[in-house]
Order: C-alpha cells, then structure tokens, then sequence
RNA sequence: GGGCGGUUAGCUCAGCUGGUAGAGCAUCGGUUUUACACGCCGGGUGUCAGAGGUUCAAGCCCUCUACCGCCCA
C-alpha cells in the first residue's frame, strides 16, 4: 500500500520541494498550439524586473492560478503564459543609483552601450529571481513560452506597431508642453504625475504700470521665480476691476521687460486678486492664454530645473527653489511684496521619485487617441469586456472619455528605440522598421537615430496579443486570442488595461481578453499599506518558507473579495498552515486505515448512513463550490472547503467512521471523499493536495490531469443526510449538557433521551452506535417519559430532551438554578414573539410562508419551555 | 470641484436577489478520548457609524449627516 507511514505533522518545506519540478518535466503546463478542448488563456501581468516579487505580486499571481488550474481539471485547454517587463524608468533608475553606489559613476561617464549591457546584467539576474520565486508560489505557467518586453522578437513587433501608427497618423512628432522630471531627466505622460496636496504660500506681487510706476497691478502666484518669464498679465475681460487696463504695458519687476495687460475668457477671477501672471514656458494654462494672444514664449528653467534664459545674471544657474527664494528677497526689498498667504494647492509630483515635475515645453512623440478610444469604449459598454467587480467600468468610462494624446518618448536609454531616423544634411525625419541607408529625400547618408526610447507602457499595451504571435499570425494567436482573462490591480487600469484594449482591437483585431479581474491593494494586518519606509513589508518568500506557499495562496484567496483590500495578517496565515496539518492528518488516518481490498467504486447498498451522509454533503458542496467558481467568488469557494474538510469531513466523518473501519464499502467511501477533497482543494493548495494524492493513488496520474469534481446525482441522499444531521444534533446538545454540568469528558455515563418526532427518534435508534461513541455514553435509553427516571442534568433541543443522571444533590440544586434562568429568558422571548402577532400589521401583511415559519417557531419555543417548567416542577 | 469605496464581535473582515447576524485570530472554561495540542469539546462577546424614510419586516433599498480611505481634474 503506497504512502504508509505518513509523519506525524505536516511538513511543507519537504512537500513543496520537489513538486513543481515533476510537473514542469512532464509538461503539464505546455499546451499544444492547436487546441485539445476550448481554449482558455491567461497572460500572465509581467512582472518587472526591477528585483524581487512583493506580496502584491503574489496575490495577483495566484488568483489567476486558482482558476487556471480549475480550467485545466475541466477539460478545457489552457494556456497560462509568463514574461516579464523591462520597465524602463524603473529599472533604469535602480542601476544608476547601484553604478552610483559602487563606483562613484553616473550613466553617462559609462556611455549608451557600456551602460546598457549593465542594465541587462541586471535584468538577467532579477528576472532569475523572479522566476524562482513565481516557481516556489506553484503557478501552472508555460515557461517554453516564456516572453519579455524588450526581447529582439518584441522590439521587432514594437518598430512594426509604430511604424504602422506612423503611417497612419496615429503617431506624430510635435512641441507642447509636457511634464517633465528633473531628477529622472525625462518627460512623462500625464498619468506618471501624482497629484500631492502641498502646504504652499501664495504671494501678492505689485507689478507696476510703464505709464505710472506709482500705480500697479497686483497678481498672486504660488511660483514666484517664474515670473522671470512671465510674457503678460492676463485679466477676465469682464472684469469690473481691470477691464480698463486692458492694452496697458507693465514694467517687469527684476526683469525690467515691458509686458501687455491681456484680457482672456480663461481667467479665475476669483482667483487672487483675478489678475495673473503669464508664464507660457512653465504653465500649461499660461501656454493656451499665450496661443491665443501670440505672446512670446520665455525659457527661464532649464532641463536641470535650473534658471536660465534672459535673466538678470545673479539668478542665472540658481535651482528653482533656491532662485524662488532670491526673487522673494529681491522683491521685498523693492517693496513689491503686498502679502503673502498660507495656501493649500495640488503639486504634480514624479511617480517613480517623488520630485516636483517642470512643465517643460519640447518636441515629443504622441499617440494620437481620438480614433483608438472610441472602439475601446464600445466594446466595454457592449459587453465584450466585462469588469469584475462592474464598478470599475465606470472608472474606465470617464477616462477613456476624457483621453488626451498620450506623450510615448522618454528620455532615458533602457526600453524600445524610437525608430525615427534624421537626416542631418536636410533635416527629414524617416520613420522606419530598419535603419534607413541613405535619405530618401536628399540622398544623404549621415543619418542620426531618435536618442529617445517609448514609455514602458507603449510595449504592455500590445502585450496580450504579441505574446501569442499575432505577428507571425501564429497557431498560437489564433488558438488563445482574445484571451480570456486579465487579471490585475485597479491602479493600473488606466496605464495597462485601456491601453491593451485600444491596441488589442486596433491590431489584434478583437478584444484582448474577455473578463478583467480587478484585484485590491495588500495591506499590513492594521490596513495599512505597505511601504519599505513604514517597514510593514512582507516577502513572500518569508512567508512561504514560514508557512508554505499553500498556506499563503490559501489565505490570499479567502480574503480576496473582489475589489476590496486585503488586511494580510500573520496570524491568519498560521491558521491555514494549521489547516494543511489538519489536511494532511486526515490523509494520515485515512492512509492507515485503507487496506487495498476498498471496492473502486460506492456501492450504495453496502455503505453507512453515515457514508451517505458525507456523500451527499460532497455533492452540495461540490456544487456550491462550482457556482462560486463561476462568479468569481473565489473567496467563497475557499471559505466553503475549508469548512467542508474541518468541520463535517474531520470533526463528524472520520469520527463516524471509527466505528465502521472493518467495512470495506466505508473505508472506500473514506478514501474517495479524500480524493475528491484534493481535487477540490487543489487548485488552492496544489503542492500538498498533489503530495497526498500521490501517496493514494500511487503516482499514476497527476492531480491536475484528473477531473474537477461536477455535482453527480450518484450521491443524492436526502434521507440518510437528515437522519445524521439528526444524529449531530442530539450529539452537540448531549456535549454541551455535559460542558455545562461539568462532568468529566472522557467520563462514560448512562444517557437517557425523549423525543417527540417519531421520525427522529427513527433516525437515532438506527444509530445510536455512533451516538454513544461521540457522546461518551455508558448506555443509551431513549424513553417516553424522563420523569419518572433518576432526576438528572436536563438539555433541550427542538424535540428532544436529554438526562444525565445526578450523582448527588448539589447537582439537583446546580441544575435547578440554570433552569429556572432559562425559563425566564425564554418566557420573555416567546411574550415578544406574541406580541408581535397579536399587534401592528405583520400578521395581516407578512406573506402566509413567513407567518407560518414564524407561528411554527414560536411553537417550538412554548413546547421548549413547557418542557423545563415540567422539569423544574420535577426537580423542586 | 467631480467621482468611487468603507464604517458589522477585542482585531481583520464575510454576509449574493430585504425575513432579527457569521468566519479567522484573540479570549475564557474543560481536555492528552486509538489522525492531528498546528489538536479535541464547550462558552461569552455585537443599539450592524448616526438620523430620517420605504416596508408587515432593513446590516441589506432610498435620503441626509459624520468620520476614514482612494481616484480623477
């Protein structure tokens, strides 16, 4: 008999060893191109390889898992399909401060290449990291199907995609103003700009008139050392206050320009004073005023966040926060300070460092939106997308709806070259998949590549469908797209999920994935979120070697309600280790009982009550957990087998079986309930459920190869499931008199019962076998009339009643005493419950069902009750 | 400024289409009974944020308020 001496405890460390191994070599997880069922594919959100997996990554990576696997014991023919990103800023970021570390070194002294073969040093040993880790999580990924962002394959896609943009006139090249980080040194795209809410101070400046230096107009500005460009003071040509000034000059203070009075629809007026400084080359809002009044566009902050530009010379080279407070002094002490107020405003700060962003005017590459959204935003409103949870749609909604052009360049050296080419005799500009040899235009040869590379993002947006090589227009494209799921969190709906879906219709032509499965935020065990500075962080693989990456995948998946954060707790983790020991104890007896003579399949002639019992029970189960699949309630359906394994498998079935263990049909019942138990289990916990699997079924197939239980009217039991659920019931009551009177648990004692459904009483007399050993019962009697029996400890139940003798009278006094307060309690209730009947509407209102239930109870509630009177009359 | 969540047992959270509340952990009492002390048996714990409304009936639907959090501009 295969898996004999099973240990003592669990050990997950051994378990999870070795399994994924076996599973990879016999390619489990490899599915052919063309399919064997119907197909269901899952891109896996590629990790970047900016270092190691944090627990966010474990719960966005095992959900998916959960349910591929299930897919997988279906039938259906899966693809679950890995990568990772190069995650360009990011990434690039990490290296530069290590080089900065360890040699003193800034990119630039390593030039392009020299530091770019660092970066994939790196990339190669995080990815290496990755991998492992992602491998110890369990997860059924193709690993021969492996892709990266920034492969040569990808980088041939992403030349294609944007040459064919180009060429549409989907992408141009074009000078705006766009945010820009100092410290980074690259522009970003408006959602890589984080809006902080900033404790500033607004400050009053006198700007006085060319005409009359005595007289001025005063305008307020949080950035002060950016009047140094300012080109205008723009009023609301409505306004009562300035409206006469309009045309006027001012003379610039520190600058000593000479700049108009503009009026322009676009003014707050309640802002400030209502008169503002216009500073086109720092303000977007200024940037559109100057547009329109053909002002001059004055650069005084360079790349740097520098001042420069004609300016006088002392603030020329100063840092914009140093040149704010110099301009503020200068001011002060001409007297052109009014005031200054404390002000609360938003700040747009770099996502990845933090840094106020520049508005910064230059020449960028944009992504044209206007015919990209709309069919995006059509496919989610007819439904060819669904969100889960729905309410994000509504998310998605209003900012596909209000999408602007998308800024693709990044002045950084780590992700996909532009491929733009520039002739450096006559200045054209070629876009092309190859590097062009000559000019077409005026046949030069000296042509200059974009230095630029495109947003991180720019490659995942074509992700779902270039993985599956849609370029090749390959087996594998046509078998798995669109795929089926996308499972992922809600902060990057706007930088992935939208950006897929425009791309996935535009070249995939169709959506790319069916479902999205919006996943919540991991916080500490107080809700809090993670962060390295709070040190609450938590490393999976801690966790894993802690506890086992069941253990892990378990509590992720109870917790996980769509949508909703998940408060991680250690503690909560320990308890699913628990349950893997409990699992894994079950097994054990389970194993030691089985003799090999088990009939393969139920005979339901020979099985128990008890037998049946539990198979009716599976059977709900399997289909309550099957439903909770199919909603995605993965939560749900972890939650139910927990408690299906622990308290009816374990705590009421095995106990039952004790007494049964010579009979083959139980001891097979026994063992196929386990089986379908793993197979249920399995895709929560695959290590532990495979290992235990393995030991029963001696190794002919793997879990994942078998089955997924389907509800079967094979072990439909009704009567057999009532006459134990009987059986429990008195059990619970007779346990609970005894804890209540305090006599001793392991203490055998005579035990006399009355009921009062014949039916029940039925049920019991069959099975007082297994009543006396789960009850500690000396001798069962069930009697007509407990009166005129040796007065004893009393429980009731709905239609029963149980004695356990006194042994003297303090008991008779102890018992009377708990009695009488029962009495009362449910005297009260029951005077509620009439009340309720008797006044107000509910009887006359209430549907006949409801008032039925409700008379029913009350019913029992008076039987009960009389009962302990009659009793308490006995004892008196 | 616009929008979205949350507020349920000491803690962290479930509670799907309204019928008087559940889990895990913690806690308390008992217990080493032939799978498991990572166990077993039993117990206690809640004006479901507040106010109003709809309804025979509201944790669940509607309105308002308060507090906490998030997103967009």
């Amino acid at each position: 008999m295969p898996g004999k001496n099973m240990e003592k405890s669990y050990d997950h460390l051994q378990t999870e060893s070795d399994w994924y191994r076996r599973w990879e070599e016999n390619g489990l997880f490899t599915p052919a191109s063309e399919p064997t069922g119907i197909p269901f594919s899952i891109i896996l959100p590629p990790p970047n390889v900016t270092g190691s997996l944090h627990i966010g990554h474990a719960l966005t990576l095992s959900l998916p898992d959960i349910i591929v696997r299930r897919k997988k014991m279906q039938g259906f023919h899966v693809l679950w399909l890995p990568g990772v990103d190069h995650a360009g800023i990011a990434t690039q970021m990490m290296v530069e401060k290590n080089l900065k570390k360890e040699t003193g070194q800034a990119k630039e002294d390593l030039g392009r290449e020299a530091f770019l073969r660092l970066v994939w040093e790196w990339k190669h040993s995080s990815e290496k990291q990755i991998v492992g880790q992602i491998k110890k999580l369990g997860l059924a990924l193709d690993w021969s199907r492996m892709k990266f962002t920034l492969s040569d394959e990808m980088q041939r896609v992403v030349r294609r995609v944007f040459v064919a943009l180009y060429g549409e006139g989907k992408i141009y090249q074009g000078t705006y103003m766009v945010n820009r980080c100092p410290s980074c040194k690259t522009v970003l795209s408006d959602l890589e700009v984080e809006h902080q809410e900033v404790q500033g101070r607004l400050t009053y400046i006198r700007y006085p008139l060319s005409r009359d230096a005595k007289r001025w107009v005063v305008v307020a500005t949080t950035r002060p050392e950016t009047m140094l460009g300012d080109v205008a003071v723009a009023v609301h040509p409505r306004d009562p206050r300035y409206k006469k000034l309009i045309g006027q000059e001012i003379r610039l203070p520190l600058a000593g320009r000479a700049i108009p009075i503009v009026g322009d629809e676009d003014v707050d007026r309640e802002f400030g004073t209502g008169a503002v400084k216009v500073t086109p080359a720092h303000d977007p809002v200024d940037f559109k005023i100057a547009l329109k009044h053909r002002l001059e566009k004055i650069v005084v902050i360079d790349e740097q966040a520098r001042m420069t530009g004609p300016i006088p010379e002392k603030y020329a080279g100063l840092d914009r926060f140093a040149c704010r407070q110099a301009v503020l002094d200068d001011l002060r002490s001409l007297g052109l300070i009014e005031k200054a107020e404390e002000y609360t405003h938003n700040v747009g700060h770099c996502q990845r460092c933090e840094t106020v962003v520049e508005p910064h005017i230059s020449k960028q590459w944009f992504l044209k939106t206007a015919e990209l959204a709309p069919p995006a935003i059509a496919a989610v409103r007819g439904n060819e997308i669904a969100f889960i949870p729905d309410k994000w749609k509504k998310v998605y909604f209003n900012w596909m709806e209000n999408i602007q052009d998308w800024c693709i360049s990044r002045q950084l050296w780590w992700g996909h070259r532009i491929p733009a080419f520039y002739c450096q005799e006559c200045q054209e500009v070629l876009v092309s998949e190859a590097e062009p040899e000559r000019c077409p235009r005026c046949a030069g040869t000296r042509l200059v590549q974009d230095p630029d590379v495109l947003d991180t993002w720019f490659s995942s947006a074509l992700w779902p469908f270039t993985t599956l090589g849609w370029q090749d227009d390959s087996p594998d494209f046509r078998t798995f797209y669109p795929t089926s799921i996308m499972a992922t969190g809600f902060d990057i709906i706007f930088f992935w999920v939208a950006r897929m879906i425009m791309m996935g219709l535009h070249f995939g032509k169709a959506v790319p994935f069916r479902e999205v499965l919006i996943n919540g935020l991991i916080r500490d065990e107080k809700g809090q979120k993670m962060s390295k500075t709070k040190n609450n962080a938590v490393d999976p693989l801690d966790i894993i070697r802690e506890s086992g990456a069941d253990a892990l995948r378990f509590t992720l998946a109870i917790q996980a309600v769509p949508g909703m954060d998940i408060a991680l707790s250690l503690s909560r983790i320990k308890g699913y280790k628990a349950f893997a020991n409990k699992i894994w104890n079950a097994s054990r007896f389970v194993v030691m009982n089985l003799q090999g003579d088990e009939p393969p399949v139920v005979d339901a002639a020979r099985v128990s009550d008890a037998d049946k019992w539990i198979l009716h029970s599976l059977n709900l189960l399997v289909q309550k957990v099957n439903e909770s699949f199919d909603g995605y309630r993965l939560y749900e359906a972890a939650d139910l087998i927990y408690h299906f394994i622990w308290d009816e498998y374990c705590d009421w079935y095995l106990e039952f079986s004790k007494s049964d263990l010579e009979s083959p049909a139980t001891r097979s019942v026994l063992r196929l309930t386990l089986l379908r138990i793993l197979q249920l289990l399995h895709p929560f916990m695959p290590f532990i459920s495979e290992e235990i699997y393995q030991r029963i079924r001696g190794e002919k197939e793997f879990l994942i190869q078998t089955e997924f239980p389907a509800f079967t009217r094979e072990f439909v039991f009704p009567e057999a499931h009532a006459a134990v659920e009987t059986l429990k019931k008195v059990v619970a009551e007779t346990r609970k008199t005894r804890t209540e009177n305090r006599i001793e648990p392991n203490k055998k004692i005579p035990i006399f019962l009355k009921c009062d459904a014949p039916l029940e009483r039925q049920h019991l007399e069959k099975h007082l076998k297994y009543f006396d050993f789960l009850s500690r019962s000396l001798k069962t009697e069930i009697v007509s009339d407990l009166a005129v029996l040796a007065k004893g400890f009393r429980g009731v139940s709905q239609n029963w009643e149980i004695l356990l003798p006194f042994v003297d009278d303090q008991d008779r006094r102890q018992e009377l005493q708990r009695l009488r307060g029962e009495h009362d309690k449910l005297a009260r209730l029951i005077e509620q419950m009439e009340a309720k009947l008797a006044g107000g509407d509910f009887a006359a209102k209430a549907p006949a069902e409801v008032i039925l239930n409700f008379k029913k109870n009350l019913q029992e509630y008076i039987e009960k009750n009389a009962k302990i009177g009659k009793t308490i009359d006995d004892l008196s």
